[in-house]
DNA sequence: AAAAAATCGCGTACTTTATACGCAAAACTA
DNA sequence: TAGTTTTGCGTATAAAGTACGCGATTTTTT
């Protein structure tokens, strides 16, 4: 069974059991040596990149498909995840057309103009060095990639992250963010290089360490020097409960 | 062909056009009597209320499908129209179980425990003055709900309404809201009073006024009077090109 | 008809939040 | 050892948000 017949079948059992035309597309951000990044998968035997994604199974709520999308990709548990956007225009192709897509894909006789899918976008903010990226049945590989480094993606992929970003930009406003992106203890420059690198701009390091002291979410480790210095920074670690009280203020998590 | 046997054949007819597992939801917002009110369709023969909704055809874009359903159900073109949520759960039923839900709906025959939808949510602000609520081929009666004295819905469109009515209010904080709420020339106390109803909370009209100006959203009607007083209060019209850059600014509106 | 109450536009004072920038101590550089 | 960088923390100023005053006008009350 060559590689085509080996995806063809896998495709058809995977979506015997799954939902009809609903898709989930996880955008899956980490934060590594001052830069914001992606997980993407490589398909199987090409070049082409994209995001991880899944199928819902028929006695399953939908978060918890992405839930176990994203436990699958990374082997991590209790995560930040939301559901952002829903991508459901008819041609959800950016840079290769469906036929060509398809193509790329090594599944030409899979390709059908009727097919369409609607892809419902997740966004989770993951701790970069506790990931073990995990390929999936159609992967080759699956690695970090900055985010302002990406190649062109297959479908609309592009675009979904560029809304995810967005997304996670204003979350920032209203929400604080890095209990899942940091390590569990870390100097208030880790804190603010991760403000800057999800705003893409630079912030005031007094001013930032003013404001993050007034929302109360974080508390010195005890492995803080009682004198900081150059070498020695104070270090911090969140309140999760004051932490998790500003987020649950805004949440929307019904559905 | 009695009723139920009428529904059946609609209800396959129309599944055979549109993409299978997808529904949309729409929370219709209007304002009148400084109340905020919305859309709630009667299914035919009973009392039982739910959201407009509708299903997407094969060939059409999700949010064009929600447009659509909206027009049909108002009427009016050109309308804030926004997806906010998906609801994924397996079990969407808040009051009445599914199979409940099929009885009270007359279509028990149509009840199928492995049946289910993924809905997306969309909210609109529509011009309660400009709507003729207009029923569909489910539906006897279609009209305006007060939000807060509501009837317990089918399904979950209670909780829906409840998101919708949360992403409103945030979108209150980042954006200008009432264009599409208010008829064309408006007094400063009728878009308080806009403000007042979505937050829930009383606003100072004084602090109201100085906020709108610096905006600068607003523009005199020609209508207004030179001398303001009670019987004759400045009306105002949205300076349209202003309204929008503030909109543009914040908006998510790829997929 | 006069007094009281309500509503309008607009203004001022105060408080909270955001932004700009200063400074000393520690540690590295050379 | 002198200069530079990085750290924690402080102060001054600007902007945004909140409380409330006032006179003019209209409605309601008596």
């Amino acid at each position: 069974m060559n590689f085509q017949e080996e995806v063809q079948k896998f495709i058809q059992e995977h979506f015997q059991n799954t939902l009809p035309t609903i898709a989930l597309d996880l955008v899956i951000f980490g934060f590594h040596e001052n830069q914001l990044k992606v997980l993407l998968l490589r398909w199987k035997g090409g070049d082409y990149w994209m995001l991880p994604g899944g199928r819902v199974y028929k006695k399953e709520d939908v978060d918890d498909a992405a839930t176990r999308i994203l436990r699958e990709r990374t082997k991590l548990e209790m995560l930040f995840l939301q559901q952002f956007h829903v991508f459901g225009k008819l041609n959800r192709s950016s840079y290769f057309s469906a036929q060509e897509t398809y193509k790329l894909l090594g599944i030409e006789n899979l390709y059908s103009p009727d097919f369409r899918d609607v892809s419902v976008g997740y966004y989770a903010l993951v701790e970069y060095t506790k990931v073990n990226p995990v390929a999936d049945n159609f992967s080759d590989e699956c690695r970090w990639w900055s985010i302002d480094e990406l190649p062109c993606l297959l479908f609309d992929h592009n675009d979904i992250i560029r809304v995810a970003l967005k997304t996670l930009r204003r979350q920032l406003s209203y929400q604080p963010v890095g209990y899942n992106l940091l390590p569990e203890i870390f100097s208030m420059t880790d804190l603010q290089s991760l403000y800057e690198t999800i705003l893409g701009r630079q912030l005031d390091r007094r001013n930032f360490y003013k404001q993050m002291m007034t929302y109360g979410i974080l508390e010195l480790s005890e492995s803080s020097p009682k004198i900081a210095s150059r070498k020695t920074p104070y270090l911090y670690r969140f309140k999760k409960e004051r932490y998790e009280q500003l987020l649950d203020d805004e949440e929307l998590t019904i559905g």
